[in-house]
DNA sequence: ATCGCTTGTGTGAACGCTCACCCTGCAACC
DNA sequence: GGTTGCAGGGTGAGCGTTCACACAAGCGAT
């Protein structure tokens, strides 16, 4: 049996005290940073500790304060780079204000697990949730347990959103909308829709603003082609979209299908961009380095993630709920995207592989 | 001031010990599924305790067992899809064996951060921890940290793993020399070879099987040419590459690379297969539908995820370290290999998109 | 009838903190 | 010179569990 070779016995805040020579309040005092303590006392208590290495009984401390320094984390789905994107930097954010994370993710956000997650969360009285799911099921069933805590969505959809819960989003309607113009501008006027997956809230959001933008032109709005988020699915629809003749832009609802779609498309003999542009969004990191390289639609998911840290600690303060402005995507454009044959370009296209 | 509506004050086990009519210690041995309860005094107990939603505090628990049920999770680096798929699945598994997972991750996996990480998960008592990190460098600090609780590194190279750390991991060298075998029996003489990240352990392993495999057919060995995992620098080097005439197959250390690295070599000029072979690592899901589809070795992740899990739990039950056996990883190919030109094929190509 | 064992249950003491309160000096004020 | 005020520090209770032990009843063996 390997010893794991701690210390006899771990100090605590009365051998800290003894140490010192002054009482375990004082000490208390000293590790919280309150004030009615001599400078010279202080130093001795300091001393102590480091000689005893004494770290404070987090149990301890939350039975009394009934607070537990602990955020829940919850996102579900198939490893993404925007959801781990936004995950990592808000736990960043959590850990340098010294909150700890508690993470449960998964892969399916079926009811049953969800809860089972969220019950062990609140188990660990974790002081308030957030959700990073793409899903409108997902949320809603969060929503509806009974959590005691405050909540924190990181979801696009307004009308999925309880006044209950907290929000931070991307303006995803707007996002499309903008991919959608740059394909306008280029002078596309068949532009067909590549969504994302049935119940997710940002697929919906997407779709609407390439809708609204094609409205907003009084350009003919086909039915928009239901994908699933995987490469595959893009893969199947690039395939039959080959045989759309008419067609001469698609707008896909995420970088990874877009390159699925791309795939089809060529591998039916249809050049990108030349004879068909094709537009992504998100702007993963291997966007840039395809062949062609894909114009899409640029998401800070790294600021999203530390945005979403900021707001639960400011609902955890108490302080009004900040600004739920939602953050503006940007247009990338790159290779993937260029006029109609035959068209007059509206305008100068940049041709380079990176943006930035 | 919305007051959220919590429960005046919850319940403890004196309320539910109460309204039982038992005393709290007969309340302590339902919930932990004591025996010597009678069953209908165990009834009794449940009862009270589904009515007054009672849940136990973890604190109080904690405090007296000293165990917090909470493992530590620190992982480093830009969120990727192998990182992110173990770590979801670590996680899953956590969750079914009813422990929290308290997530500590980073995108740069310096010491100072790094200890950083470690000593918020050490300050609520984690009773254990699993490293997710690829970097060398990023293992060896939190070796040299005393944590007083057992290690888990997930980490492809035995060297960098001391004697009490608990280690789980692919056999990458042989997923290598599996690749490069790949491109032997297709007929390439001129094999090279784009690694990952300088530091990186699993980079190591994979050119060393790269090498391995070279020498044991007496091929010639150029120097490897020093990637960094993104996209950007497989590009650059595909950009190099293309120059080399001599050279017919390439074999990059990872997908997200290689796609890089085709894409350069196309934009010279350079068809994939057939000027060149490209073969990448990891089989992630973008891989199959990129043009051509990429060969690559698919490394189970999921698996590892939930093995890292295991050999966790079996660690903390004492059960003296469960088999260390490191998981094969397997070929999968697809269209961007193929025979050099004018060479006869060795070997059957199958060419369909996709494997499994 | 006595002893011991088992089963079911209760009692009180930790665990390591924070909180509310109390105490002691010393300087400042009337 | 008495009173106040405040800086600096101490005391004891309580947070909600589990753990070690005590105890009572029932039953079979001596």
């Amino acid at each position: 049996m390997t010893q794991h070779d701690k210390q006899a016995k771990a100090a605590n805040i009365f051998d800290v005290a003894r140490l010192a020579g002054v009482s375990h309040q004082t000490v208390s005092r000293v590790i919280n940073d309150l004030p009615n303590v001599r400078p010279a006392t202080r130093d001795r208590v300091v001393k102590a500790i480091a000689q005893l290495r004494y770290v404070p009984s987090p149990a301890a401390r939350a039975l009394v304060t009934k607070r537990s320094r602990v955020l829940g984390l919850v996102s579900t789905g198939v490893p993404s780079f925007s959801v781990s994107t936004t995950a990592v930097h808000f736990t960043t954010a959590a850990r340098e204000a010294r909150y700890a994370v508690s993470a449960s993710s998964m892969v399916s956000g079926d009811a049953t697990s969800l809860r089972a997650a969220i019950e062990l969360l609140l188990g660990q009285k974790v002081e308030a949730i957030v959700v990073i799911s793409d899903e409108r099921e997902a949320l809603e069933v969060i929503q509806n347990i009974e959590l005691g805590v405050p909540l924190v969505a990181v979801a696009s959809e307004l009308a999925a959103v309880r006044e209950d819960t907290h929000q931070v989003a991307f303006n995803q309607f707007e996002g499309a909308s903008l991919a959608v113009e740059h394909l306008i501008e280029l002078g596309h006027r068949e532009i067909r829709h590549v969504s994302g997956a049935v119940g997710s809230m940002n697929a919906g959001e997407r779709e609407r603003g390439w809708r609204a933008a094609l409205a907003d032109a009084k350009l003919p709005i086909a039915p928009a082609l239901a994908g699933d988020w995987s490469p595959a699915s893009g893969y199947e629809h690039g395939l039959s979209l080959a045989g759309d003749s008419a067609m001469t832009a698609v707008f896909v609802a995420s970088d990874e299908m877009a390159l699925g779609v791309m795939h089809g498309l060529q591998s039916q003999g249809r050049r990108v961009p030349e004879d068909v542009s094709v537009m992504g969004f998100d702007d993963i990191p291997l966007a840039a380095y395809v062949n062609p390289p894909l114009s899409t639609v640029r998401l800070d998911f790294a600021t999203l993630g530390r945005d979403a840290f900021s707001l639960l600690l400011s609902v955890l303060q108490d302080e009004d709920a900040a600004d739920p402005t939602r953050r503006m995507p940007a247009l990338i454009r790159r290779a993937s995207t260029a006029p109609p044959a035959g068209a007059v370009a509206m305008q100068r296209q940049s041709v380079t592989g990176r943006a930035r």
